[in-house]
DNA sequence: CACTATTTTTTTGAGGCTCGAAAAAAAGCC
DNA sequence: GGCTTTTTTTCGAGCCTCAAAAAAATAGTG
């Protein structure tokens, strides 16, 4: 039951709103941001006045050289970049990186490594994890005020409260709550979020006009992964980070998928399944992985001549248009992403991927649905965690009251 | 973009989740509300007062027989039904259903037409909606304040605005805006709901505690529909109403599905695809209309011995539980209810889509997924309906302000 | 039956918030 | 320098919610 709107929140909730109105916009002036609030221009100047004086916001003067109009001039404001700081932890594959960023998201260190995760212990695993973090809170170059946040992205399934990792193609390990141990080491509040729907968040950040209220993003990779905005916001199952595209059913009983079950999307589109395919491998052999070189000569086979390599696309195609098909029964069409190393071979998926979806319910607006690739994901991963993790800061610590209240009640909840 | 609150916003809103407040629990007293809405009593106390004075609520005195309690007793607030009333129109196959309902929710007039919507002319089924909505809102016996809503429900696709049926299993015609249609001739606001939606609805209603944030509502008949609810919000598609469960794919290329294409899970599963199977109809025959009580007949006997007609049950159950675990690894699983004539044949179907789940995502929790059957479809419907009239009336006659403008600007933008 | 204890509801005063209007500030224009 | 234009700040009014106190209404008690 939705509780009632205390006089309290008026200010924290208008409040929240300026700094999101400056984020997105870079440097609006107040009568900017009172067009896009719909506030009056005296509750803009108040809180505005308020923020510079908590040392959130900044005047920033010599903004453009003048833009020769009458009138006093606007005075920009902009976020200061060191009213805080946040952390990004990315765990990929055999990879782990971390970025600290300032307030107004300019990455002012960083930090990777390479690892084994697919065979290391838990402790190791939390252990590597947890040093690479703290490296960077004592590095004494960080004197951005402090580190306020932590947000971490992997990919595999999350919880639904961004708390932990549930289950990861990258380590057999399970159910590790990450955003719990960063937390109880450091003492700075931690999600764990799923690297798909940061991947959806950055490009939302990136490109507004193309990814704004309705889109989606699918991970072509080792395996599949989706994030989908919906309605302007991200969407996630009910228990997990939900959106598991990639296991979707395909064809039942079909080809063998690396969660053990037969016919997903996956089993006919993930790296190791195109692999599979274009080596004339069974359809039961288990998955194996496959790296991004070989699968970039395998997608320049594929563009040479018409064999094995260049049916295992179609068949990926195949089986990602019948997902998307279904998919777009459920929530109608949007604009998708293709992102991942697959994502640079799409001109060989495209063709198979566009007459499959022209079979199923989503067809009917097969032309309007459009593609757009990007083929390295990390990037996007950490921009996604960055502004995840600042949105927050944003929310919960500089306009904080109520919200936070129900936030800690949830996660006792939880 | 959101916009800021504005200070009579607040208000508004909480004059609205008074009143939702007590639609909701009954007769709560000003004491309960306080505690559920979490506002003070002074507040709820100020709000009701205006709320009675305006015809709104009434106290309930001669509530119970008293508690037994000590202090001063609590007195019940009521909506009142001379409030308002919601006139709600649902049309179905040959069927079409008009009620009249008092604001506290009582049905106070219907009446009920059988006709041919199959062959119905475009102007002839606008005209019989538009003819018995009239006889209704000219009943002399009428006297309950102004008919603030029309609700209308139909099988079929609609846009995510509820202005107008897209598209119908029980017409050929096509974008039909009733909602203006109904505004137009009768100056009253009208919405055009998907049937399935008004099940999700009229279930949470109905049975809170199992029906709450996330649950999912399937209507087994001729064809195949779904309401689905997440996060305690009605889900529906970014430009139609979605949620076309019945038309993702289930087998590719498979059997001729009513909408024209093949291999969607309503091949398999709706009420002319059983019976094709069943019948030993090559699946590549046209679909056909088939009564519901052939069905009952159907499923008596294949209840009595295993033969083709048991076999078409259990490949509607594998359907249906194929499309289900990809829906579940979309969404993750949720509460099921199956509604309409097949869902009394659920016994047959239930084995095969246990099964058939058990090897999708979503058979991680196979059995901690609960399945629930109401073989009527119609009344839940106008429930549905009635729900969402009223909730209307609530929030945008009886609390206006902002909320209101901004849904004239969305209708403007749509 | 009067009185006390208990609980609910209303009243009252204080504090905050946003808004509109007016004033102040800061430029360009002539 | 004075005028115009635009942005920003200031100020008083009007609401709204809240906490505390008062009032109301009933059950228990002697």
């Amino acid at each position: 039951m939705s509780v009632g709107i205390r006089h309290d929140d008026l200010r924290r909730r208008n409040r929240a709103m300026v700094i999101s109105a400056v984020r997105r916009a870079g440097q609006p002036s107040r009568t900017e941001i009172a067009a896009t609030t719909g506030l009056s221009h005296s509750t803009i100047s108040a809180i505005s006045a308020d923020l510079i004086q908590e040392g959130i916001l900044t005047e920033s003067k010599a903004s453009e050289p003048t833009a020769l109009k009458r009138g006093r001039p606007q005075i920009g404001l902009a976020l200061n970049p060191e009213a805080a700081a946040v952390l990004t932890v990315v765990l990929s594959l055999n990879f782990l990186s971390v970025a600290v960023i300032d307030y107004a998201g300019q990455v002012i260190a960083e930090e990777q490594r390479r690892l084994d995760t697919l065979v290391m212990p838990r402790d190791e695993l939390i252990g590597e994890c947890l040093a690479i973090v703290r490296r960077r809170l004592q590095d004494p170059d960080l004197d951005v005020g402090s580190v306020a946040r932590i947000a971490m992205g992997i990919q595999g399934i999350t919880d639904s409260h961004a708390r932990a990792m549930l289950w990861s193609p990258i380590t057999p390990l399970t159910d590790i709550p990450f955003a719990d141990i960063l937390e109880r080491e450091f003492g700075i509040p931690a999600t764990m979020e799923n690297d798909c729907n940061m991947m959806a968040v950055a490009l939302r950040w990136r490109d507004p006009e193309r990814y704004r209220d309705n889109f989606i993003a699918i991970l072509l990779s080792h395996g599949i992964g989706m994030g989908l905005v919906l309605k302007g916001e991200l969407f996630t199952g009910t228990h997990s980070s939900g959106g598991e595209f990639g296991h979707m059913i395909h064809r039942p009983g079909g080809a063998l998928c690396r969660c053990g079950r037969r016919g997903c999307v996956e089993a006919y589109a993930g790296n190791y399944a195109i692999w599979r395919s274009a080596m004339g491998i069974s359809e039961d052999a288990a998955p194996t992985d496959v790296g991004d070189a070989d699968m970039r000569a395998l997608a320049a086979n594929a563009r040479q001549e018409d064999g094995p390599e260049r049916e295992a696309y179609r068949r990926a195609g195949e089986a990602l248009g019948f997902g998307l098909g279904s998919l777009f029964a459920l929530i109608d069409p949007a604009p998708v992403a293709m992102v991942g190393v697959s994502a640079a071979a799409f001109d060989l998926i495209e063709p198979a991927l566009r007459e499959a979806i022209a079979q199923t319910a989503g067809g009917q607006h097969s032309s309007s649905i459009s593609f757009d690739t990007e083929p390295n994901e990390l990037p996007l991963i950490r921009e996604g965690c960055a502004m995840r993790a600042l949105t927050f800061v944003d929310q919960e610590i500089f306009a904080p009251g109520v919200q936070a209240k129900i936030g800690a009640a949830g996660k006792n909840v939880a």
